[in-house]
DNA sequence: ATTATCTATAGATCTATAGATAATGC
DNA sequence: ATTATCTATAGATCTATAGATAATGC
C-alpha cells in the first residue's frame, strides 16, 4: 500500500458510509463492468472493491463467494428482461400479418438492446462461452420465447402463402442475425469497420430480409 | 494444419520422450484444447502440461512465459488461414455475376470454417473479448480481405442496377451474419435449438439472401 | 447498540525457475 | 555429449476470514 500521511490531507476522499443495499447494488454495478470487461476468471475481487473505493473485506461481507456475486448480476437481469412491451409490439404485427413491421420491430430491438445495455450483454457472451449455467437459464427465459414466437409466425405465413418455404427454424435465424451481427461487432467488439448508425443500417436489415422471405409473386 | 494433430490428443500420460518440435506441438494442440475452453485466464499452465502427460517446467522450457505459447496458437494460424482457395472461388463467382454462386460460397465456407475447426474459432471469440492484440491482426488479415472484397462486389451490382440500394457494408454484413451466427450458435455454443443440418440451411439462407438483396425486377 | 468498514493475514493457487536425473544420438 | 524431463520450490497473486475500529441510528 502507498505511504499513508501521519497527516490526513483535507481533499481526501472520506470513505462515505453506505447502507447495505447501496453498497451491495455498487458492488454489483462495478462488478457487471469489470465480469464485461474480462471474464469471471479474469477479474479480481480486489479489482472489483476497489472500483467501488472499499477494501475486499466488504466484498466478502456481503457476497460469501465470487461466484455468489456473479450469480447476483445473472438473476438481477433475469426478471427485469424489458422484453415484455416488445413482445407485446410484435404480437400486434403479427395479428395485422404487418411483416414489415414485425421484422422492423425485432431488428430495431435488437439492436437498441445491445446500445442501451452493452456491458450485460458482453457479460453474457463471457457467462456463455465460460459454460456458466445461469447463461443457459437467461437464454431460456428470455430468447426462446422470442425465438418461438417467431418460428411459430413463419409457420403460420409459409402455410398462408406469404413467406417462402425453407426450414422455419434456419429462417428466424436468418432473420434476427444481421441485427444481432450489427450490434455485437459495434457494441460489443467495438468494430472500426462497423461504421453505420443505427437506424438505417435496422432499415436496411428490414427492407433485405422482408424481400428474402417474402415468396415469390408475379404481380407487381 | 488445424486438422490431425500428428502427436496423438490422448488423456493418458505417457511418459515417452518426444523431440523438441513434436512436443512443443503436442503443447500447442492441447493448448488450443483448453484456451478454447476456458480462455487464457481460465486456462492453467499446470492443466496444460498435465494434458500432454509432462511436468510444467516442460511447458515452460518451450514458452518463456503462459502469454508466448498463446502467441504462438494465434500466429499459427495466421498465415495457414486456408481462405486462398475460398477467395478464388468467390473471384470467379464475381466475374462471372454468379450472385448466387458467390452467396452460396460465402455462407458455406463460413459454416464449414467452423465446423472443421471449432476449438480455433472459440479461441479467438475468447482473444477477441479479452482484447487480446492478436485477435485484432487476426481479423486484419483474415475478415479484412473478404469484407473488402465482398463490399466492393457490393458496390458495383448496386451500380450495374442488380443489387438495392443501401449502404454496402451493411448489406454485406446482411450476407454474411446468417452463417455466422448459424455456425456460432451451432459449433461454439451448441445451442440445441439449432438443429439444422449445415447444407439445407446454407441453401435456406442463400436463398432468402440472395432474393433479399436482388433489385426489384417486374419481369417474370 | 448496531453494523459498515478497515487492517492483517491465512491458505490456496498459479506462474516461473533452478538444479538434478535419465533418455537419446553420436 | 546432448537435451528432454522431473522434482522442488520461490515469489507473486488471489480468495476468503478474523478481529479491531469507527460511523450511524436510536
Amino acid at each position: 500500500m502507498s505511504a499513508a500521511p501521519a497527516i490526513p490531507i483535507s481533499t481526501v476522499p472520506r470513505r462515505t458510509r453506505l447502507s447495505s443495499t447501496d453498497r451491495r447494488q455498487q458492488l454489483i454495478a462495478h462488478a457487471i463492468d469489470l465480469f464485461s470487461q474480462r471474464g469471471f476468471s479474469g477479474t479480481r475481487t480486489k479489482d472489483i472493491a476497489a472500483a467501488c473505493g472499499v477494501s475486499e473485506g466488504i466484498l466478502f461481507r456481503h457476497f460469501a463467494t465470487k461466484e455468489d456475486l456473479y450469480r447476483a448480476i445473472l438473476e438481477s437481469h433475469v426478471n427485469e428482461a424489458g422484453s415484455h412491451e416488445w413482445m407485446l409490439e410484435m404480437k400486434r404485427c403479427s395479428a395485422a400479418r404487418d411483416d414489415a413491421g414485425l421484422i422492423l420491430s425485432l431488428v430495431t430491438h435488437i439492436i437498441h438492446s445491445f446500445r442501451r445495455d452493452a456491458a450485460f450483454h458482453r457479460l453474457m457472451l463471457y457467462a456463455w462461452l465460460e459454460g456458466h449455467s445461469l447463461a443457459g437459464m437467461m437464454e431460456q427465459q428470455l430468447g426462446m420465447p422470442i425465438y418461438a414466437f417467431l418460428r411459430k409466425y413463419v409457420v403460420l405465413r409459409q402455410r398462408e402463402g406469404a413467406f417462402r418455404a425453407g426450414d422455419p427454424g434456419t429462417l428466424v435465424m436468418a432473420l434476427f442475425s444481421p441485427a444481432l451481427q450489427f450490434a455485437l461487432n459495434k457494441y460489443i467488439f467495438a468494430a472500426p469497420w462497423v461504421q453505420a448508425e443505427d437506424e438505417p443500417a435496422a432499415a436496411d436489415f428490414a427492407r433485405v430480409l422482408l424481400a428474402g422471405i417474402e415468396a415469390k409473386k408475379k404481380k407487381k
